[in-house]
DNA sequence: GCAATTCTGGACCTTGACATCCACTTTGAC
DNA sequence: GTCAAAGTGGATGTCAAGGTCCAGAATTGC
């Protein structure tokens, strides 16, 4: 019961980006959220397509977020990877149900509605520990390598 | 996002022996329910085990639930085939969040509570639909077959 | 221009959830 | 006792999610 591998490992990696502005690359990332490199390679591609990152590519590229922390929901990074699906319609077809749900299934999509509206109401900019963001040790060493060479 | 099919199908099953104290056979649950006859079987015999149901071998044997409906509830069901594991650790081990999760995994625990209390506070009698129980249309002659023989 | 770095995208492999099938046991009716 | 109905449990098949790998394209520094 609830959220897929996958959407997990979105939202670590989101979390992690929303902790570092500057940037990270993927092994990075990787390394950070424990997430299996090859695999998050396929996640952020996901959520470039869905605008919610943006990747560049070569020397001194990596992954960053499109958008500021604050203005990306988590309910965004999970539809990013994952269109929640809400119940509409009876999922045994039966007619006397075509435009109104059974009790259980009522119920079922109230429980997914109220996870929705949660989701939806908080941003990655809120899931970054303050005292401890989430980013691998040499972070910072990569960070005063790009002010150097500036 | 949300609950496996198995979960949805032991949710329609057992609404659907909630609407009939007498009980139906497999073929009969799996007519009304719409799930896959062969597996309905793997199901209950999971929903028995973990005593929600009560099934019956040989002629007018069947299933119908153990205890009355009121007492039976959504967590129940879905706790007999697939334990609802609450985020209890750091999905990432670290050390840091050893005994307090951190911002993302308290926000998904929460949610997931939230869920828990929700279908903990529902029983199966709620989610009988009054004017039409979910029972295939032969359920009332077998019905009377039964009264007959007694 | 060349080499190193890093993302991109497609092919492929693995695993577990979903599903089917069948031989066996239990039960009730005659 | 025999037969048909009905659940039990194990073996097996199928498919999508999760995960790996690699060739190629873009970018930067020299």
């Amino acid at each position: 019961m609830f959220l897929s591998q996958t959407v997990e490992y979105a939202l670590r990696a989101a979390v992690c980006l929303a902790g570092q502005p500057e940037g990270q690359t993927t092994p990075e990332i990787a390394e950070t959220t424990k997430v299996p490199p090859s695999y998050l390679s396929k996640v952020l591609q996901g959520l470039g397509r869905a605008g919610i990152v943006e990747g560049k590519r070569g020397v001194g590229g990596g992954f960053k977020l499109a958008r500021p922390a604050a203005r990306i929901s988590v309910l965004d990074v999970i539809a990013a990877v994952e269109p929640v699906q809400r119940i509409e319609r009876c999922p045994l077809g039966l007619a006397a149900h075509a435009d109104k749900l059974c009790p259980l299934h009522k119920k079922l999509d109230d429980a997914l509605a109220e996870v929705e509206r949660a989701f939806a109401s908080t941003t990655l900019a809120e899931l970054v520990e303050p005292d401890q963001p989430l980013q691998p040790l040499d972070a910072l060493v990569r960070k005063r390598r790009g002010a150097e060479r500036a």
